[in-house]
DNA sequence: ATAACAATATAGATTTAATCAATTTGATAA
DNA sequence: TTATCAAATTGATTAAATCTATATTGTTAT
């Protein structure tokens, strides 16, 4: 006996229909069926007599279906002990978040983490991997939100999703042809890149390299260095070269000038690991998972599926 | 959420351990620690703190604790509907039953059907396919068991399992010595057969035919022909030829002496498939899925598990 | 400290169960 | 009869639960 076999039994007897019962559960009608003669077999007893039309309840299903509703109930009670504890969580969570992440994550889950959180005053901070890892070790920071690993015992890494980086290619560049490229494509002379301190710097370099290819020299070495992803983002649109963008940063990207600059990797796709950081004796583990789970669900499936591809660490 | 995790987090809170709570639920401790884990990710919420010792349950963890109690409380109403039903389950059913079924099946479920139905009313009547048909057309019988199919429309067949023939052999023939023995072994003058009007006559010779080979005529044609399986097997052991019996009418005897004169099948063995019979107009399915669930759970499971085999119809 | 033990977590493989798409069956009305 | 609709059945696919084996963590005694 589950939860499910009753939902379905209530259903089936609200609409009078296995069909009807089975648009409403959202599943198929065979799906419903099937587990609603499970139970029946698991019990010993027809619960439905379906030579009549419509539908009815037998006189035992009657009485099993008025208690199905009654363990419903106290299944939604369940839930909502959680909604409240959830309305009842406060304090304060100090969050350093990196600058290639903050500004397209923070937006997916913020506003339904403070919908159900509403006690919770969040301090976010954009700082550099090293800031946020010095930080929770002088305790002004509670959390991190960083691509891993950092490899620093005392802190706790806790991984949430694989993100992929996609190329970013001027119209006059040869790559632009392709429909999707690959890592070898790439070379070190093309790229513009971020300030030294920020991650993404390292990981693009990582990218290019993971190929063993030769050191091409037609062309003039790195050529500056910026400070953030829209500054490289508009130096691309006027052919100062590519860059490598992580995917969220693209994902909800309008401009269609600059969608079609936008070049996916072939497999395997590079990806960087994006997880949360925070000390061993960080006592609030409850407003961390809460956190965690809100951006787990805010975030486009497709990062939080499969897992395979390129990891960059 | 299912009740599976609602009673694991009530046994570790119980007993203040993952792996005593895996006991007393019949499972391995990852088991019971993956599913607490798997509520705890799904709630978003923390239930038992780990690092105390011994472990305890968290405040949130506590009031989802009383309220699983609830739920399952509600559960277990739920069943005791049923138990109540079927202790209000009332009515005669008369019930046919052919004669190499009845002496081997009813001992093993009428008890317990009784006990759980102690306001219905039985009445077994030993008699043949033919004589259980008409009865149930003349509706001097409400139910029949016997082997299928019948093939009779107005009769609704239910299936209950698939029953091996074993062969009976005495100790002079010379399949005596293998271990186990193959339809093409079979001739059809060594056959000890019942009466006319048995099926399990029927079926024998049917086995028997199943494999093409030639007439053999070094013995003597069918000797005799018998009303009781208790003849058949007392002249196998005076040596006056084979016979095949049905599984399960060897499966609990205890005499050795007639135990050693059983070879089972080599693959494919012969079976015959025993059901359920009842007109399509008869009322008390309830009564006849009662019944039906009884004999399945009393059934040695061997003969309801796999179906694949030679099936004599 | 550190060794040794006990308890929980994790990983990988296996088994079981739920679900779906396609089809058949069965009942009802034209 | 035939057409139509709802439910049951079948077979394949996908997802979950469980187990065994192993690693990690935490405690206690030396």
């Amino acid at each position: 006996m589950t939860i499910t076999q009753l939902e379905y039994i209530i259903a089936v007897n609200s609409y009078k229909s296995f069909s009807v019962a089975a648009n409403h559960c959202f599943v198929t009608q065979p799906t419903l069926s099937m587990q609603v003669q499970k139970l029946e077999e698991e019990l010993g007893v027809v619960i439905f007599d379906r030579s009549r039309n419509p539908i009815s309840a037998t006189d035992v299903g009657e009485q099993l279906i008025r208690q199905a509703k009654i363990i419903i109930e106290e299944r939604d009670r369940f839930q909502n002990i959680i909604e409240n504890i959830k309305g009842e969580f406060s304090g304060i969570l100090r969050v350093g978040i990196i600058p290639t992440i903050a500004p397209f994550l923070l937006p997916l889950f913020l506003q339904s983490f403070l919908d159900k959180y509403p006690k919770v005053e969040l301090i976010f901070d954009e700082l550099t991997t090293n800031e946020i890892v010095s930080g929770i070790h002088k305790s002004t920071l509670d959390l991190g939100i960083l691509a891993l690993p950092i490899n620093d015992s005392g802190i706790i890494e806790d991984s949430l999703y694989y993100e992929p980086f996609v190329a970013f290619i001027p119209e006059k560049h040869k790559l632009f042809s392709k429909e999707k490229i690959s890592v070898d494509d790439l070379y070190v002379n093309d790229l513009l890149l971020l300030k030294e301190g920020h991650c993404l710097r390292e990981q693009t370099l990582k990218v290019c390299r993971t190929s063993e290819k030769e050191w091409r020299d037609d062309h003039n070495k790195i050529l500056f260095e910026f400070g953030s992803l829209d500054t490289l983002i508009n130096l691309v649109q006027q052919n100062f070269g590519l860059t490598l963008l992580p995917y969220l940063s693209v994902k909800f990207m309008k401009d269609n000038s600059q969608l079609d600059l936008v070049r996916e990797f072939n497999s395997p796709v590079p990806k960087r690991e994006i997880g949360l950081v925070y000390s061993k004796s960080f006592i609030k583990k409850q407003l961390i998972g809460a956190l965690k789970k809100e951006i787990l669900n805010a975030v486009p499936q497709e990062l939080t599926d499969k897992k395979e591809g390129l990891i960059i660490h």
